[in-house]
RNA sequence: CGGGGUGUGGCGCAGUUGGCUAGCGCGCGCGCUUUGGGAGCGCGAGGUCCCGAGUUCGAGUCUCGGCACCCCGACCA
């Protein structure tokens, strides 16, 4: 991708109606735009990011046995009179030209059960898991910290569908693995931190993962033990670590990526979800469900990784691999450059080149901003090499480009 | 939904006790110069001053009523 014309040029300000680090970095590097509090445009950098998120999470889930589809935003009312979920104030209501009442939907469960109600019926078909990544919509009193609470965002949702308390257990226990794998795939591994929650009513405990960031919303109480959390609505229950039993909590602020719950009948029941034993018998279908917030995850790395110029992208979810930038007006240090930019893609390291007629200073400044984690300088200076430049540890050194290519590649 | 703050070219801002063609920096267009850390000179384009109603000879400025955004709470993936 040439930098020439990638849309839209990065803005020489932080926009001023953002406080949070990552919207005023996002926005003004071009990732993101706001279109009216807590909803967001992803641009094509922004979008190149959800991407890689997606693909990872894609990747893990669907080796955990998820099916992936994907379910309607528009949900009949009446779905959500059956669960009392009707009058609960994050949802938005709307109608159609006949009257009917519609919500938006703000999560799958009133869609998923008559669905699979629907097609399942016996003890042979479970356990059943499916999942989608989709957007949801939550009518927030106060949408706020960027893209870490919207009140439209996209969302993966699994839900697991079992006969057995003892299977969905297991795979609940298997979830927990699962999303620690997603979550180191994508940068926010050595912050995130399982954390127990409160289960409501029907079961003990659900369960979060929490990224620790002063940008965060949440305070949860870390054991320094384990490295296990503890929610902040369930630690006066629990003033010692509900793992490992010691007492060496500290409260630390968290931006909650990611949730599993242990739905168990809840839903099922209200439904009629049900299956057929081997004894002929009737018995209600056990559920599971598990939340990621792409665009929250989107957001806390840039909360977590960035400098005092700008963002730093872990490798697996940058936009490009490769920022090469051509430095002066030298037509052979240019036509290096672009030769440089053509080897680059011919070995499948994708790359935004910046072409543009513009001074070292523009140049070098929105590839901080930006935080492509590889930065390639290309001038006179480096002759017929190049200066590859690491944008998370910062150093740089003078190579020819082919042991740039191993550099990068290894 | 309570408390506080802010709305003026694309972005960031100034605009005095009401006053005449509404300014500045950045960005944008054209020309020349410049070229390893956000250049210089010249010319130029770009505005429902958040919206509505009022007061006044005259409103960006005053009054009333809305709306939006940001911050702090309460609530929440």
């Amino acid at each position: 991708m040439k930098l020439s014309t990638l849309f839209p040029k990065t803005q020489r300000q932080a926009p001023k109606d953002e406080v949070s680090h990552n919207a005023q970095a996002l926005e003004q590097a071009g990732y993101i735009s706001k279109l009216f509090a807590g909803v967001y445009s992803y641009l094509p950098l922004g979008w190149r990011v959800i991407k890689n998120i997606e693909r990872i999470i894609r990747e893990e889930v669907n080796a955990a046995g998820g099916q992936e589809l994907f379910m309607p935003a528009l949900h009949p009312e009446e779905l959500y009179e059956q669960t009392g979920r009707a009058d609960i104030d994050v949802l938005f209501h709307l109608e159609m030209a006949n009257k009917k009442k519609l919500v938006l939907g703000q999560s799958h469960e009133e869609v998923i059960v008559p669905l699979v109600k629907k097609y399942i019926q016996s003890y042979k078909e479970l356990p059943l898991y499916l999942y989608q990544i989709q957007t949801k919509f939550r009518n927030e009193l106060r949408a706020k910290s960027g893209i870490l609470r919207g009140r439209e965002f996209i969302m993966k949702d699994l839900y697991s569908f079992h006969t057995t308390q003892e299977d969905l257990d297991a795979y609940y226990e298997y979830m927990k693995e699962v999303y620690s794998r997603i979550f180191q795939r994508v940068g926010l591994g050595n912050r995130t931190h399982l954390t127990f929650a409160s289960g409501g009513t029907f079961s003990k405990f659900s369960h979060e993962f929490q990224t620790l960031t002063e940008a965060g919303e949440d305070t949860i109480h870390l054991c320094e033990s384990c490295h296990i959390g503890v929610n902040d609505e369930i630690i006066k229950e629990y003033n010692r670590c509900p793992q490992c039993g010691k007492s060496t909590l500290v409260a630390q602020k968290a931006i909650e990526v990611g949730n599993i719950f242990p739905l168990k009948d809840k839903f099922s029941s209200k439904f009629g979800l049900t299956y057929t034993d081997q004894n002929g018998d009737e018995q209600p279908i056990l559920m599971g469900c598990y939340g990621i917030g792409l665009g929250r995850v989107m957001g806390a790395i840039a909360e977590v990784h960035n400098d005092e110029r700008g963002l730093r992208w872990p490798a697996a979810v940058a936009p490009y691999t490769a920022h090469i930038v051509s430095i002066g007006v030298d037509q052979k240090v240019l036509a290096h450059a672009e030769k440089v930019y053509a080897q680059f893609e011919q070995n499948g390291i994708s790359s935004l080149y910046d072409d543009r007629d513009e001074r070292a200073g523009v140049k070098l400044g929105d590839a901080d901003l930006m935080g492509i984690p590889h930065r390639i300088v290309v001038s006179e200076k480096t002759g017929t090499h190049v200066e590859h430049t690491d944008r998370t540890t910062g150093q740089s050194t003078v190579l020819p480009v082919a042991a740039c290519l191993k550099k990068i590649t290894e």
